[in-house]
DNA sequence: CTATTTAAATATACGCGTATAATATATATG
DNA sequence: CATATATATTATACGCGTATATTTAAATAG
């Protein structure tokens, strides 16, 4: 609470003291966190750079970092939300085409294929070491993010030739994603394999998910 | 390496310094330790005891354990290897009956009704916070506790009407751990709902699984 | 009994994330 | 221009797990 606030009872009358930084600034200097820790996250591993090492290439001490941001976690779920921004603008710029089958194709495979090109963002989300899994859930419980995955379900709704109820229709969905990663994570990690084309594992599966 | 070991070239000659603690008093000392652990990781929950705080309570100083175990996450693994031993001597005492289907469900009723007879084990193995997940993976891809897993495999084949191929077999056997930790996890930790009998919940399991 | 040697235990120190206290800065007031 | 005040930043401190250095203990040699 800003008791100075409080007391000018709504009145902007001029008042002592240090003015609070504006909004805008606030933002700047949140970004700038943000994008010196994506980077050197990036480069060094999420549980190999310390507050202390993120503050010293920002050009400011350990403790300020506390004044954008609720802790070194807080840091990386908000480099975890800027991920899912870019990747699910990517998949809302794509048309529902005509045919169903076809839209969902080919919004999975840019899901595919979104992490196949930032397989930086890729690790930071999935594979940042030094993280528990309660970590994991409070993020993943985000309305937000769940709701965004509902693009997939929505597809997949219409994609299917029988009616499925809710509950056919989280089985599937949940497996989609499941295949989806499944595909992304092994081009990923396991890079030296010579895997079938992402866009037709892809294809396979949709197939196969739309026959069962 | 014990370079003085190396010297004495196998004859157990005198030899000067301190001697070396006994194996039996190591395992004295280990046991010593992983009690007192368990008893506080019990009571207060793993994040929350210190190795500082385990010494103090054990009557060393927090380095001596370092001595006897890796670290603090070590202590835990240990811990969980005896839940683990302590389980599988549970269900190795049971005696395989003329039913395969019989035997599988009691085996299975076991399972579940040992964590809900040691909620206390269940927490530790299962609910320690500020673990991840590589954590936990590293302890399971241990070979001995997936293969006391397969007496599960075993009964689960042995009750098969029909020949399962190895990927069947371990769909089937992944689902049935599935479903045993469902309810003794539903049971242990929202206790306060009107659960069915876990028995009977475990037999209707069983006979949809065999039936699939 | 003293000196030497080796192992066990302890003391000290380190960097970590972050809580709390102190200082610096940017304003208004007189 | 000096003072007062509110905020932003920095300095200091804390307990954590654990690395490293030092001390203590338990033995043998002479």
């Amino acid at each position: 609470m800003n008791p100075a606030m409080s007391k000018k009872t709504g009145a902007k009358a001029p008042r002592r003291g240090r003015p609070a930084m504006s909004d805008a600034k606030k933002e700047e200097m949140k970004a700038l966190i943000a994008k010196t820790a994506q980077q050197l996250f990036n480069e060094e591993g999420y549980a190999e750079i310390s507050m202390r090492r993120l503050a010293q290439e920002i050009g400011c001490t350990p403790m300020t970092l506390y004044n954008y941001y609720g802790g070194k976690l807080d840091v990386l779920q908000t480099l975890w939300g800027s991920v899912f921004d870019d990747l699910f603008r990517a998949l809302d710029a794509l048309h529902p085409e005509k045919d169903p089958a076809k839209y969902l194709t080919t919004l999975s495979t840019a899901y595919v294929q979104y992490w196949l090109q930032h397989t930086d963002h890729y690790r930071l989300v999935f594979m940042a070491e030094g993280v528990t899994q309660p970590e994991v859930s409070i993020f993943l419980d985000n309305p937000d993010i769940i709701a965004r995955f509902m693009i997939f379900g929505d597809a997949l709704s219409n994609a299917s030739k029988h009616g499925l109820d809710q509950d056919q229709l989280k089985l599937k969905l949940d497996l989609l994603i499941c295949v989806l990663h499944g595909i992304a994570h092994n081009h990923i990690t396991i890079s030296g394999y010579p895997w079938s084309s992402p866009d037709d594992l892809v294809r396979v599966a949709i197939d196969g998910l739309l026959a069962a």
